[in-house]
DNA sequence: GTCTATATGTAGATAGAC
DNA sequence: GTCTATCTACATATAGAC
């Protein structure tokens, strides 16, 4: 309850839906300008103009262009770590936890939201340089350390031989070709010289994952 | 031979050895620069100061922001070629080839190069973006791929049961694994509360991979 | 909340002296 | 080849009308 809550006459209104409305379509815009330019090669005049709102309302919605960033990743952070949990709770409700079935509750989520809604393909870009840059580092701990950690504790229920920095190791290795899976589909078709369905391609990347944990 | 150099008065000389030395200074400081903030990040002006030139020096020897950029990329892929194709040869000479060895001979001498300069791991930052932004894939294509072509034929031979689509999979996955572990050693860190030496890291890191791909 | 107009800084690039 | 001074464009951000 914030502040403002606690009196009769709250200080500020709650957004109209029309203003909530613009504020997706913000976000929405900046999700798919970041992820097409990064961050520094967005400008917020492109964002603005994917949004078809004037200049002035991005800065009024983000609170300028770092602020709109963080906004932009924190978004689908909070659905991302609930699709995953939940999968993780299904999972265990089906019988023994293995590294297949681990692995799957972790990453199926995002595939799944992604074939859902092309704008968390857009999200998946995000995510991906995020996760690699040292200077979103904040970001990402705050977004996706919690999950991360709770993933890494069961991995290391299943395999107590093996040490938490191996492990950590080898989840960081499944993390980055999870996110080489969702972006670079490109330089996987043009090595193969031939696509795959992604289907087939995430079945083909737990078990892959899963043979490297194994090891 | 170029044609200047058919004729008995080339209309360029050579290079002298201070424009030569300065021009690999020019390079070595936007290579730093390049892969600490990114190339829109990244700025002229950042470059000559780190260079210790004046900025009108870095055009006249990158001719412009982008051609810089490209030049950066270039000047040290043909080394890691040459490094890999060689560790090939050598792994060829020394018995049959086996997933792990030939893994070995694309990735260990990144890793050795990273060790011996520190200028390699900046020259690897940059080639995690190159390889992850469609934006580059000129680049990459031009610099990477034809050795990456060769590795995965090579892949294709010991495993002639494998298609070339899931094989090229398991290669861009144990890419990006590589990459992760030459640019995220922090995120490796914190999520396994206790560094790692990376000698450890890079055998794990191969035994990932290679179980990975034989999955 | 929304939109226009503008302030202020800094980017990439180049012309021309040395 | 090297360096200074400057041009032009566009970035973020904000002030203030509606």
């Amino acid at each position: 309850m914030t502040p403002e809550q606690t009196f009769g006459k709250p200080r500020q209104r709650a957004p109209s839906k029309r203003a909530l409305a613009t504020r997706e379509r913000v976000l929405d815009a900046a999700e798919a300008v970041f992820a097409d330019r990064g961050f520094d090669g967005a400008t917020i005049r492109d964002i603005a103009s994917e949004a078809g709102e004037p200049v002035g309302t991005i800065h009024h919605h983000g609170g300028g262009k770092e602020a709109l960033f963080h906004l932009t990743v924190a978004r689908r952070a909070a659905a991302l770590s609930q699709a995953r949990l939940d999968a993780l709770a299904r999972c265990r409700a089906s019988g023994p936890l293995t590294l297949e079935s681990l692995l799957s509750a972790f990453m199926r989520p995002f595939f799944d939201l992604s074939r859902d809604n092309p704008r968390w393909r857009h999200y998946a870009r995000i995510v991906a340089f995020v996760s690699t840059d040292d200077r979103w580092r904040a970001i990402a701990a705050e977004c996706f350390d919690p999950t991360a950690e709770i993933f890494l504790d069961e991995f290391l229920a299943l395999r107590p031989d093996a040490s938490r920095q191996q492990l950590a190791a080898g989840f960081v290795f499944s993390v980055s070709a999870m996110l080489a899976l969702l972006t670079s589909q490109g330089r996987i078709t043009a090595l193969g010289h031939a696509p795959a369905p992604e289907a087939d391609q995430v079945d083909h990347l737990v078990r892959y994952c899963a043979a490297g944990l194994a090891a």
